[in-house]
DNA sequence: CCTGGGATTTTCT
DNA sequence: GAAAATCCCAGGA
């Protein structure tokens, strides 16, 4: 089942923990790559000093404080892409960073190695790359069954989710601290 | 095991 | 002009 604009539209917190266990799903050129989320972090609030609404409305932000349900994408280092998931009413500026995904269905990387069912891709950076995602997708619509979108697991496994602070923000002062990083605890 | 640096571009001051 | 919601690799202990 597709998620839709009102899971979105709720305490990104909580979407943060719901999130975990959900299907991102990517079509890129004809293909269908199916993902499962395993790591993700909130960022919520103009108080939040993580997150890039701290310094209020800009032309990059924007798109934090729109409707909820739409993907928020950024480049970073001169090198990677980040991918959010915009959050909560309009003009309350939040999103959901996911920094972790579990492949489904084997598929090649973008360095064209042949990846198994199973493996866990861990990072933002590494795993926009192995989805292709861009900043051509930055504002779209998660909603629509195109290009990127999401979907509720049937029968979600009922792991335990891990809280930790959120990673390379020590700028961010008292929010540093805050546990909003959530992922399923790793059992190897 | 840990530390440090380079890659490279957008954004805000 | 500096910092950034990162990653990878090299080198030392």
């Amino acid at each position: 089942m597709i998620l839709k604009r009102n899971f979105y539209n709720q305490n990104t917190i909580r979407v943060a923990k719901e999130l975990l266990g959900c299907f991102l799903v990517r079509e890129y050129r004809g293909k269908i790559i199916k993902a499962i989320i395993t790591e993700v972090e909130a960022y919520r609030g103009e108080h939040d000093l993580a997150s890039h609404a701290s310094k209020g409305r800009t032309d990059r932000t924007e798109i934090m404080y729109g409707h909820p349900g739409y993907a928020y994408i950024y480049m970073i280092y001169g090198m990677y892409f980040m991918l959010n998931i915009v959050t909560e009413e309009k003009d309350f500026p939040a999103a959901i960073l996911i920094r972790a995904i579990k492949i489904t269905n084997s598929s090649s990387s973008a360095r064209g190695e042949e990846l198994k069912e199973g493996r866990e891709i861990k990072g933002p950076g590494k795993m926009t790359k192995f989805l292709h995602i861009d900043k051509s997708l930055n504002g779209h619509d998660l909603t629509k069954r195109k290009k990127l979108w999401l979907e509720s697991a049937a029968n979600k496994k009922r792991l335990k989710i891990i809280k930790s602070p959120r990673v390379g923000i020590d700028y961010a002062r008292h929010c540093k601290s805050w546990q909003w990083n959530f992922k399923f605890e790793n059992k190897s």
